[in-house]
DNA sequence: GCTGAAAAGCTAAAGTGTTTAGCCTACGAG
DNA sequence: CTCGTAGGCTAAACACTTTAGCTTTTCAGC
């Protein structure tokens, strides 16, 4: 019998297709097994366990998220930067829910995520230094522009806002509201 | 052999044991069972099953939100009411961690949970009205402040923010800037 | 008090998933 | 060509959920 040509990049690959499709909690390893064309305990050979897995699949999107986020804000600087971050934080949420969800809130905490949660943070921080803040104001501000941004992608990507009005139009709000409440008078 | 003696609630309430002891993962009937001192099948005469038993849940923490919120803001109004509000929303969150990561995002899709989630959010509804906020614009203020509300809290009780810089200060910037920020201006 | 039905417990067992152990073989470096 | 290794496999243990069906407590009504 030929081999299935596997890697961990690959395993990782059908991984994030079964999440994307069926939603975070059908990620078995079965399931990745029978997609792979494999049998369950294969797998074991290029992933450590369902955990590492996890990870694997988390530092794939802290890496998709900072590429993207890095393009949005490339060449604005100031509020304009800031209002680019937040839709596009949005968007790939909004694009990929069940990715997004996977995203690891404390990846400065995990040996294995730290350094993708470390660029993404720099990103952030680049844009909120560009707006003139400086010392513990960016991080402060950081926190809150993460706070609300995370809060209302996770939000929107559970189904949290029932209700019928448009959405796009309270992003806005808050868009404004983070503007003036964290950045220094322009 | 006498009987355990249990009951829906009683069952809700060793799983929350459970829950705030070792974090929602450790939640199986398994550990229900021992807990309450039954086999674990003798937990289907009372719950249909783990996802009931988690729907249970959910329904006591939001109830308990309710409560805690409702409380805070009794004789309060204004811009004062809505820091009252944020205050007692993120000390729920760290003060029940576990119980906070239970709460339901989208409650209102959810026929067990419709009820509490309309009650919790007509306390934030009522707040936002109190403050002179008016027909849509409330509803967008009280999605931007469940956002932020939320997106601090859950980050904050994931350990997401892991640099040393006092968390309390950041708190104190977001409920300025929500305050501003969502208000008409007094 | 008795009795009988409902409620609450039990054991057994099936199904699904993770993980370890140990074997077999394809395949590429030399 | 060969031979070591990496990548695959089967078997099996362990944990958890759930269903089925049996037994026994309990208590309401006589």
């Amino acid at each position: 019998m030929p081999r299935a040509g596997l890697s961990p990049a690959a395993v990782v690959d059908a991984a994030l297709t079964i999440v994307d499709e069926q939603g975070p909690e059908a990620l078995t390893l079965s399931a990745v097994a029978t997609r792979t064309g494999v049998a369950t305990p294969s797998l074991y050979k290029h992933v450590r366990n369902l955990e590492e897995l996890r990870t694997l699949i988390a530092r794939r999107v802290m890496e998709e998220m900072t590429e993207l986020v890095g393009a949005a804000v490339m060449g604005r600087s100031g509020p304009d930067a800031v209002t680019a971050l937040m839709r596009v934080w949005r968007r790939y949420a909004v694009d990929h829910p069940a990715r997004y969800a996977a995203m690891p809130p404390a990846p400065l905490q995990h040996p294995a995520l730290e350094e993708s949660g470390r660029r993404l943070m720099e990103v952030v921080l680049a844009v909120l230094r560009g707006c003139g803040l400086e010392g513990e104001a960016v991080l402060h501000s950081a926190r809150c522009l993460r706070a609300a941004v995370h809060g209302f992608a996770a939000l929107e990507v559970a189904g949290g806002f029932g209700l019928p009005e448009d959405l796009d139009t309270t992003y806005r709000l808050m868009e404004q509201t983070i503007i003036d409440g964290l950045l220094p008078a322009n």
